[in-house]
DNA sequence: ACTTGGCACTCGGGAACACAGAGTGCTAGA
DNA sequence: TCTAGCACTCTGTGTTCCCGAGTGCCAAGT
């Protein structure tokens, strides 16, 4: 049905149409790529791929357009991830390096996805639940209130102020901080609730009630933080492109956690470093969107996920493989921390 | 030169052009605000106003638009701030109210204000400078590094990972943070470095290296930290807006910390919580739209800027008046913790 | 059975044009 | 000093026309 010619005429006309934008013709294309066949020939095989809906023209007498599911055997059949050139794997790299505190590396990572790409990137902090407790820090800041400080090995730092139930001295503070972190140093965040259940047991009962109040903002700060902050940047290079949704829906997304969540994907497949191409209508909320994400973190080891977003129109080899670069370097530089 | 009913005039041609968006012509004018005259009789004063350049028409036989400098007159003398009403009032402290920690605040504040003024809010967060030491917390890692967390009275917790210059058991590390403590709990964050300049020789020989390797760090953070955090949100209301610069410019402004700090101002005049209005072309980078800031912090403590971004045809005194109200609300909030 | 050249057809987009309407400036009179 | 009237100047819109790119189909060629 669909023979090796009716494919490079496809490619020809995904590549011809994301490079200029504009609806390309069976004459244009014959001579642009040497497809050593006449017009006509080709005529025939566009519509025998607008057939099979792979293509569309907006109106009688103009040239033809991908459709979403032109584009989705393109990337999936026809295309190559293309590998960044060494200039920009040392610019990565060397840029990346330079992050002090994991804030710095996710900032840095989605700037420079964003200005890699032309694209608006999407960042996901690396999720709590997969990581280890570091440290867990009691800071007493009045007779009545501690600050809790939760260190995970990704960095990550959490803190909370607690009100105590009554007034408490410093020495049992300490010796409630060192209780916790003899029981949870090293532990997964997700275990750290069924560790925590018959703790207060444990304690002298003039402890309990302090120690139950600090143990519940602790284990709601696990909680609460789970659905995960998500950044953006390079939303400028919005400006320029046309969206079939809106320019307004694209920007609201944006700044809806949730919905982008919902759109950076969950790690779907089995391999969660396999790149996830969410295409036009493929994507849940945005239609006329594309999505290039992936999941990053080192190894076995998965933390969140990265991608980003643009037109329908975009350049797929190229994106795909930034986003793929970048997040085997976030990874690296992730794991060496 | 400018009589009271050519300055009635000119808020006129304001507050029409901002609720309509078109030039607005005499005869329109002379009917929606009953001025008593006849649109002849504005016409004439019209001519004065645009001779004297607080006005302007786009072309020949079109209505008149104000320029910056009537935007200017009116923001200065012919408007009044607008009060929020109480049910926005009540919306805001509740919605304030239940934030967690610092971030959340201030994400909640930017939030806040971009859905009241339907246009794009920025925040700053609060300065390091002004704050006052809690505590600084020592937490080994490794035997080789340790974390440097430093808390601040607003609530701020900035940390880092120190790589030590040689190994150090736990008891020596609780020494220093002691000794640390006790020289800078309370102080103001500006006094830190003299503070610390002669701690070295008063501690053993012994863990002058360490000391010092934990000191340049702390002192980075505190340098580093000065130009303070900035975020937005809202970019969404800039969709239908329509800028002198352009949307690409605007949203390349918002990512780039360094030049919203700029826009957002210094707090230049003595009351910093006057709320400092820029118009247009009085705007350092971006020309063609309008700033409405303020300082918020409890009294006499001021800690950051805030305000909000937007076209210069913007309802100045319905903005001005959520920025105010905002900025007192935070301010209250962030007292109070 | 494909491929190719030819040909009629369709439709969008630009140029030319007219025209209604809004708005102005000016002048003369109240 | 204000007002009414009037001529003038624009923009924006709707109409028409036409060019050209691109198509679909058909019949002939390989």
């Amino acid at each position: 049905m669909l023979d090796d010619r009716k494919l490079a005429v496809l490619r020809a006309i995904v590549e011809d149409y994301v490079s200029t934008n504009e609806p390309v013709g069976s004459k244009a294309l014959a001579e642009r790529h040497n497809l050593k066949v006449s017009p006509a020939t080709v005529r025939n095989d566009m519509a025998a791929l607008e057939e099979d809906g792979y293509i569309t023209q907006p109106h009688t007498s103009a040239g033809r357009v991908p459709t979403d599911k032109g584009y989705r055997l393109f990337v999936d059949r026809l295309s190559q991830i293309k590998p960044l050139s060494g200039a920009e794997r040392r610019a990565i790299e060397t840029f990346l390096a330079g992050a002090v505190d994991l804030d710095d590396v996710v900032t840095r990572t989605v700037r420079l996805l964003a200005q890699l790409t032309r694209q608006v990137a999407v960042v996901q902090y690396p999720t709590l639940t997969r990581s280890t407790v570091r440290h867990v820090e009691l800071v007493p800041l009045s007779d009545r209130r501690v600050m809790l400080v939760l260190i995970t090995n990704t960095g990550r730092v959490e803190q909370r102020v607690v009100e105590l139930p009554e007034v408490i001295e410093d020495l049992r503070i300490a010796h409630l901080r060192a209780v916790l972190n003899a029981c949870l140093d090293g532990c997964g965040l997700a275990t750290v609730p069924e560790l925590l259940a018959d703790l207060p047991e444990r304690l002298p009962a003039e402890d309990r009630p302090v120690a139950a109040t600090i143990l519940s903002v602790l284990l709601e700060t696990l909680v609460e933080r789970h659905d995960e902050k998500i950044v953006f940047a390079g939303a400028a290079n919005l400006a320029g492109a046309d969206f079939a949704t809106g320019l307004r829906d694209v920007l609201e997304a944006l700044e809806e956690q949730v919905v982008l969540m919902r759109l950076l994907g969950e790690t779907s497949s089995d391999i969660p470093t396999a790149l996830t191409v969410r295409i036009g209508s493929e994507n849940p909320y945005l239609h006329g969107t594309s999505i290039v994400a992936t999941g990053y973190g080192s190894g076995d080891n998965q933390l969140a996920r990265l991608g980003v977003l643009g037109p329908t129109r975009m350049d797929y080899p190229v994106t795909m493989g930034a986003v793929r670069a970048v997040a085997r370097y976030v990874s690296q530089i992730l794991a060496a921390s």
